[in-house]
Parts: C-alpha cells; sequence; structure tokens
DNA sequence: TGCAAACCCTGTAGCAGGTGTAAAGTCAAG
DNA sequence: CTTGACTTTACACCTGCTACAGGGTTTGCA
C-alpha cells in the first residue's frame, strides 16, 4: 500500500508517517520504482502500535523502549510492566500538580468577586506580591518532561 | 542592577530574562556605556509577576495579557477576571483528560500481573489491538494547545 | 491525446517556552 | 598581566508534530 493508504487506515497524518520513519519508529519500507514508498501489513500493525501508544500519551522514547522490547525474541514481559508503571507515575504526579495549581488559582479567583476599579483588584495585587503560588512545581510539558 | 543580579533576586535564568524581553513581556532597559543592560526596581517587580503567572502555568500571551491590564489606567478588573477564569477551565479539562487517561492505564497495566512470555502478554496483546485506548482525548500540550 | 486533480517526493521552517552552545567583549582581583 | 567571572550577540536544540515550497507521478475524464 502506498503511504496515503496507510495514512487512511491508521488515521495518521502523511506527514507524522514519515515523521515516524525518520524518527526510526517505523521502518523504512521498500521503494516502487518511481520512489514511492510502498507499505506491507506489517508496517500498518507497527503504526497502529504506536498510535495506541500514543493515544495513552507514551513520549516516542517510551515506545521505542516498547517496540523494542515487542521485537525481542524470547523474554518476559517484566520491563514492559516497569516502564508502564513508570509512565502511570508520570501522568499521576501531574494530576497531582495540576490540583495544586488549580487550588491556587480558585483561591486567587476569590480574591475578586465584583469588578473593581484596578489598583484595588485583589487578583493583580495578589499577582504583584506572590500571595497565591507557594512553590514552582517543578516546570514540565505535558505529563512528562523531569530533564 | 546588571542581569545577573537580577537573576539572583528573582530566580530566574539569565537566558530567561533575556527571552523575555525578545518576547515582549519584560520591556528593554537602559544600556550602560559598555552595553551591559541596567535594570529597575520597577523591572524586578515586573518579572516577578511574570514568574508568579509562569507558576501559575498561564502562557506568554495570557500574561502579556495580564500586563497589559495591569499597565491600562482607570478601567476595571472584570477582564482579568475572565482571563483568569479562561485559564482555570483549561487547568480543570487537562486534569479531567488526564483522570481518564490514568483509568486508560491502569486497566492497561491489570493485564499484567506477574511476568509472562511476551507472546502472552496482556499489555502488549491489547496494544497492538487497541482494547484499552477507546477515544484520542485531542492531544495538547500542557494545559493549553487548543489548535 | 491533453490536461487538471490528486497523489507522491525531499527539504525546510514553525509552534511553546525556554535551555545550551560558541565566540567575543569587559571588568575586578591577585 | 593574567585569570576568572561576568556580560554581549547569535544560533542550534528539545517534543511531536504540522505546514509549506517546489518539484515529479499517476489517474480520470473529455
Amino acid at each position: 500500500m502506498k503511504i496515503g493508504a496507510l495514512s487512511e487506515a491508521t488515521g495518521t497524518a502523511v506527514q507524522t508517517i514519515r515523521f515516524y520513519e525518520r524518527e526510526g519508529l517505523l521502518p523504512p519500507p521498500a521503494r516502487a520504482t518511481n520512489n514511492y514508498r510502498m507499505y506491507l501489513p506489517a508496517h500498518a500493525e507497527r503504526l497502529a502500535f504506536i498510535r495506541q501508544c500514543r493515544n495513552l500519551d507514551m513520549t516516542l522514547d517510551e515506545i521505542r523502549a516498547l517496540v523494542a522490547l515487542r521485537e525481542s525474541p524470547a523474554q518476559d514481559c517484566g520491563e514492559v510492566n516497569a516502564l508502564l508503571d513508570e509512565h502511570i507515575g508520570h501522568v499521576a504526579l501531574r494530576i497531582r500538580e495540576l490540583r495544586a495549581l488549580e487550588t491556587d488559582l480558585k483561591a486567587l479567583r476569590a480574591r475578586c468577586t465584583a469588578p473593581h476599579p484596578l489598583p484595588e483588584c485583589g487578583i493583580l495585587n495578589s499577582l504583584d506580591r506572590g500571595a497565591a503560588a507557594p512553590a514552582a512545581p517543578a516546570r514540565r510539558r505535558h505529563v512528562h518532561g523531569a530533564p
């Protein structure tokens, strides 16, 4: 199948498929004489796997590791479990952070229920003094990002 | 004060300060004869404000809007409230998404409690077939990102 | 047969919010 | 007079794509 068909079949943008190939997630397919990529069903399966993982918000690194494990012969899946547990840990941590953030934001918002003139606005004054932001929660993008 | 002192005073990396200047968040300070940036206390206050907002995970766009409102003379703070409410909405949405994700991941993880040989691993098999990922939750970075 | 639409290719730049690097100028202490 | 700490600019890199430019190819229809 050509890239467009694979795109259709997996709900993945053509550009993204080529991107995964560059990133080493999807093995380079054979080329037709016109240099078009020709994919086999195995590619579609692999891409579906990758997309499943992305739906679960795993990083490309995590997926790379998982793909490698999947391909590795005769090994048990202890490492798969570990990888997944770690990922669940990332998500749980991010949820805790965001809940703390939500609390802070609501406290800040409560400082101004009706419109005042700006210099008396409790929100802006709090933001000036920093009453509402106790500790920086180690900024991270998405659910990942501990550098 | 020089940029290093401002960095120290606000806990902001020197590079980040220059980045905020390029982004129009921090007004360009006067320069000494040696071309060093010379900051006034007003800059430190402004930067502290920006950092407060970043601690609350606002985007630079949101902060730009807030700074503009703060500077605008004789206006009430209805818009400040609206901006904050919207941001709280972003955060709450992201929490809901991540909780759904956590549920999915835990369901997936439950498919394999003890190590099996790989071909029998319930996790990998689920990821192949897509049993554990019901709907893509409109991928978004951090708490923002509605395209 | 001609032609346009729809597909494919490579390469590059952009998003957010910075971080890290290089190469150079400046300044104070020893 | 040199060492080291500081500053300057300009640029590449990070993630996971997305979009665009500028070409070549194939397909369908008249």
